[in-house]
DNA sequence: GAGAGCGTCCATTTTACTTCA
DNA sequence: TTTGAAGTAAAATGGACGCTC
């Protein structure tokens, strides 16, 4: 338990008062509250001036003193509101207003203050303390409530926006499969052309031809590029009669100066491709089965534009290559 | 350190008052 | 119009706990 702690007077306190009223429903005394949000105050311990709470001069320390009997309805009113044993009387609305003015100033009650409400209102100290503690309850209550608005506000606004991103992601995730899908027909469309095509003049034998015998040789470099820019290139070239067509069909392969590898080249580092999941590593390994490359000497290779290339093969980042697997320049 | 006194907080009860059938 | 039950809000109570002396 938090004993001591004091609760400040909150900004939102006009707002609590517009949601409070007297413990009163009548007609009559409901015209008597009348908020009072300029009421001026004096002195150095925050005591409402007695004489502004309630409307200025005209109003008077009669009105608060205890209610007409009539009024009260109360035969064995002794005209006074101190506090008598075994009856419990409701504080009228301008001692209510009073209260709450001096409430929404400090809404602790130091001793001294205390005994001055007191007087000021002809009530019990003790009842005046009650009165605080009753309204600093009421006020938690309140509290306790918006936050509650609050926080269920912000709930909502970020289950919408997770949920939002969750509907993104599955909408990614399909995008990535049905690319995949792609893909892979087109690989298969790949192999069935090579099949048919096995024999003379097909561009495997002219690629295997083209692997020279010695691994010695300068090869030109080789580029990586995406998945799907190499299926997509691969079907350009066997597609095309372009006379440099060979040349993509290493961009899945990087050379290798090792003499002792028997094909003088090795698989091209996979760490550019999609490691998400199994299934494109074992594209990335079924693309690695495609036609071998076709390595052409460096001395045998005529540029009508050469582009300089030679400080940028296998190192042009993934993101950067011609979405073609060509030039990039 | 123990304890009395005083205060607040909290849960609960009591009471006043309103609404409605 | 009167009346009594039900509901509500506020006043008050009692216990637990913290702080000071």
């Amino acid at each position: 338990m938090v004993c001591g702690k004091r609760y400040g007077a909150s900004s939102d306190m006009n707002a609590v008062f517009q949601h409070e009223r007297p413990p009163c429903s009548s007609d009559v005394l409901e015209s008597l509250w009348i908020p009072t949000s300029s009421s001026s105050f004096h002195g150095s311990n925050s005591m409402v001036n007695f004489e502004n709470v309630s409307g200025g001069d005209s109003m008077d320390k009669s009105l608060f003193q205890p209610i007409d009997k009539e009024e009260n309805g109360d035969d064995d009113f002794e005209g006074s509101l101190l506090h008598q044993p075994g009856k419990k009387r409701r504080l009228t609305v301008d001692q209510v207003q009073f209260l709450e003015k001096n409430f929404e100033l400090e809404n602790k009650l130091e001793p001294d203050r205390k005994v001055e409400l007191a007087k000021e209102l002809s009530l019990e100290p003790r009842q005046v303390a009650i009165w605080f503690q009753n309204r600093r309850a009421r006020f938690k209550t309140k509290q306790l409530e918006k936050d509650y608005d609050s926080l269920r506000a912000s709930y909502d606004k970020l289950k919408a926006d997770h949920d939002k991103l969750l509907k993104q992601n599955g909408n990614l995730k399909n995008e990535i499969d049905s690319l995949k899908d792609e893909l892979l027909l087109r690989e298969k469309g790949k192999e069935n052309l090579e099949s048919n095509d096995d024999g003379i003049n097909s561009p495997k034998m002219d690629i295997q031809n083209a692997i020279p015998n010695n691994t010695a040789d300068v090869y030109v470099p080789i580029m990586v590029c995406k998945q799907e820019d190499a299926s997509s290139a691969k079907s350009d070239v066997f597609d095309s009669d372009s006379p440099h067509c060979t040349e993509n069909h290493s961009l899945l392969l990087e050379p290798t100066t090792t003499a002792d590898s028997s094909h003088g080249f090795e698989p091209a580092d996979h760490s550019d491709f999609s490691q998400d999941n199994e299934d494109d590593n074992s594209l990335t390994r079924s693309l690695l089965h495609l036609p071998p490359p076709c390595f052409l000497k460096l001395e045998d290779i005529c540029y009508d534009d050469p582009p300089a290339i030679s400080s940028n093969f296998g190192l042009i980042p993934v993101e950067d290559q011609h979405p073609f697997g060509f030039w990039p320049y």
